[in-house]
DNA sequence: CTGGAATTCGAACGTTAGTTTGAAAAATGA
DNA sequence: TCATTTTTCAAACTAACGTTCGAATTCCAG
């Protein structure tokens, strides 16, 4: 086994990451990538077998940190009250607003994937089983215990689009008409907000 | 004035409108559009001085179509119950779950520069005032009229938020884990639930 | 060392993108 | 009708894309 080439690797997908984050998929070039990794353009098709296959490379990475980081906070999550948790749910998905770090580049990719899925995405999701909805589902269920399935479906998808709506959209809030300035204090203020809307409308009699 | 070509006019924001909504302005080439409008590949420059003029005039065609829907039933929204013109709101934001109309595809290009806003589209929002998050503001003030504005701009772009969620991953949500079926009624029990957990949220005192 | 495998490299390939061109065709006003 | 303008058309152009290629280089076990 040799494996100098491990250093390539490694930068091919350092920057693929950020990259695919900032612009999504389609819209990145693999010059821009072999650019910012500083390697040749044949690189990535010598180590991922084109652009694709290090699409897929960065995408696994990513499932595995997001739910790792997920389910490592489970067991804290269910000892809590539902409403604590719900606000720690709310806050870990509006993460990506402040911080710049590998989980909220992977959250930002799974963004994108969420307007335009790839058809690599899609087959990862299909291996790959996906406990994320099922934590998500979890979670409202404690609020809805009589609902139904396809409810609580509904429910799940409905409050991780409360906080991806602000994700997406960062840069259009800063700007006119919205104007929203994102330091650490307002996004500690929107993820009260959202949480407190979402309890409130949870926990509502249906 | 000489104006045979207005046909060919027509034609070409006809297709472009539909291969926008579907497909996003990157992803749309101009050979696409040519095709679908049966009209000569030069036939974009000549009459819109290239593919951004094109889109930009699709652009306008929809935030004109839009404004003035919204506008249209802002008389109306203002005599009914607070609950009662939310509800209308939502339902008309989840209008491109089942219908393909011309408004349906204007919701839904707007959808795709939540993503991704392109530069004709920023200019566009920046040029012409835009009325409809105003609307939306409007809205979220009557349940809630003590809030600050920036408490009103955080809450209206989380009731819209709401909405665009579940029109924008369309595709997704028809497929497990989530497999949600969207037939009319199903689109009518989502607009109920939506409302009525949006109508808590806002509604409970701060 | 050294020979064979692994890796890097620069150049080129084939395709597709949006745009430009100049001539042909159609439409217009006098 | 005719001279002029407007509009259409097929073809080519330039740029960017992902990928492939073969030679050059680096690596490592024997």
């Amino acid at each position: 086994m040799t494996r100098p080439s491990e250093i390539t690797r490694e930068r091919l997908l350092n920057a693929a990451e950020r990259l695919f984050a900032d612009r999504g998929y389609e819209a990145t070039s693999v010059r821009a990538i072999v650019a910012k990794a500083r390697v040749n353009q044949a690189a990535i098709n010598y180590h991922f077998a084109g652009k694709e296959g290090l699409y897929r490379e960065v995408l696994r990475i990513g499932f595995r940190a997001l739910t790792e980081h997920q389910l490592g906070h489970a067991e804290e999550a269910k000892a809590m009250s539902r409403e604590k948790a719900l606000g720690e749910f709310v806050r870990h998905q509006l993460r990506p607003l402040l911080a710049r770090d590998d989980l909220s580049r992977h959250i930002r990719i799974f963004n994108w994937e969420a307007v335009r899925p790839t058809a690599v995405f899609r087959k990862l999701v299909s291996e790959e089983a996906v406990p994320f909805m099922g934590l998500a589902i979890d979670l409202v269920g404690r609020f809805m215990p009589k609902a139904d399935q396809p409810t609580l479906t509904v429910a799940a998808i409905w409050l991780i689009g409360q906080c991806s709506v602000f994700v997406r959209n960062r840069e259009h809030l800063a700007v006119p008409p919205a104007s929203l300035v994102l330091d650490e204090a307002a996004v500690e203020r929107l993820a009260g907000l959202v949480s407190r809307w979402a309890v409130a409308g949870l926990a509502q009699p249906a």
